[in-house]
DNA sequence: ACAAAGTTAGTGATTACTAACTAACATTGA
DNA sequence: TCAATGTTAGTTAGTAATCACTAACTTTGT
């Protein structure tokens, strides 16, 4: 199955394989599900295959590699995020609700499905495997850009400073919002993100903002 | 010597053990080097043991587990950050200054010590090690206090702005701060960490602040 | 004399992964 | 129509390698 079922995703333009069978998506959630509740270290194909209630050996009927789950994982992230991101700019003219919509999104996105939190933290599991140090980055990238995109307009619109270079305004957002993940997931998910998130992401657009 | 020179730090209320041998910081040393070069996954006694060239058993003269050599660097950073931010206290009266030294501080101390880079970004290597989880816990929320107070005294004094929750400034503060060292880490430290560092710093004190 | 700091040679446990086999289902061609 | 053939997704029973750690002994410095 694994080298017969490599087609491309055709509305790609990169090397990039999105296309993943309904199995495989469980599997990638099973393992996102084993790392957020007891850390990376316990992700091993042992535990992972009692999760989906086959054998170890099942395991690769899917995946090549541990790492290749991984790097699925991360991936299908990825595409979630463009998908979401660009649903969001569709549907949001301004600036201003267009940022707050995107982090609306992924706080309800990462509320439904925590067990891709980690991905947001990787960068510390990518050690010693160039394919999830790739994947990770390229995740980073797409974040960043989308960001990027509605800081710049804004700028140009006049509702955010143009006072700071737009890659640094870009730079206390996201930090802003990966802290707010992190505690988030520090805390055992104890406390509602959205709620938090949005007056902290509140908080920074007013800091941004020219109006005030 | 494991059990024998367990004595405590006489000026620490905590009970933390911030006393270490000059062989044990040897250790530590190697192990962050060893971290921050090819990730935690590949910090292995026998590697460790490699780079101290001595056997793997010459280790458990010194520490009693692996783990014990986290928890001990991180001990060891935490230890330096409370005491370089209380000298820049001392040295540094107005808060906008002295939020400046403080994250100079930091940023000649990691350009110095990158060994210890990997401990701001754990929280995933602290995984099913209840020990280590609680020092980082502490490194964190000792950072915090630190940015905290300073933050809290500008609102006071009328230069920084108190539109916004003292926590919720700090936390844009720290999570700006945080990705930027994130990003040094990723870039291979490609790039000089202060001098970014600073201007990124001077634009979320102008953005919090009050004087414009 | 003696403790601190090293050595060698192992331990059992766990790791990711593989070989060989099979039941159930799908496709194909006379 | 239906047997031949192939595919998919599972199984059991391993593999070598690596892991953190230990027992017993030796060297070294004061």
């Amino acid at each position: 199955m694994i080298s017969t079922d490599m087609r491309r995703n055709a509305k790609n333009h990169s090397t990039m394989k999105t296309d993943i069978t309904p199995r495989q998506l469980e599997i990638i959630e099973a393992a996102g599900r084993l790392i957020t509740e007891d850390g990376y270290a316990m992700l091993t194909t042992k535990r992972l295959a009692e999760r989906m209630q086959f054998s170890e050996a099942a395991l690769y009927r899917h995946f090549a590699s541990k790492e290749a789950i991984l790097v699925s994982m991360i991936e299908h992230l990825t595409a979630s995020v463009k998908q979401r991101m660009e649903e969001v700019a569709r549907k949001e003219e301004l600036p201003e609700p267009r940022l707050r919509a995107m982090f609306d999104s992924h706080f309800s996105y990462f509320k439904a499905h925590p067990e891709y939190l980690m991905a947001i933290f990787a960068t510390n599991f990518m050690e010693s495997s160039p394919a999830s140090d790739r994947a990770i980055k390229e995740l980073m990238e797409v974040m960043r850009q989308h960001l990027r995109a509605v800081v710049s307009e804004g700028q140009k619109s006049g509702v955010f400073t143009k006072a700071i270079p737009t890659d640094m305004l870009v730079h206390i957002v996201m930090g802003t919002f990966r802290l707010h993940m992190l505690q988030w997931r520090i805390s055992g998910r104890g406390f509602d993100i959205t709620r938090k998130g949005r007056s902290l992401m509140d908080a920074v657009i007013s800091l941004i903002g020219t109006s005030r």
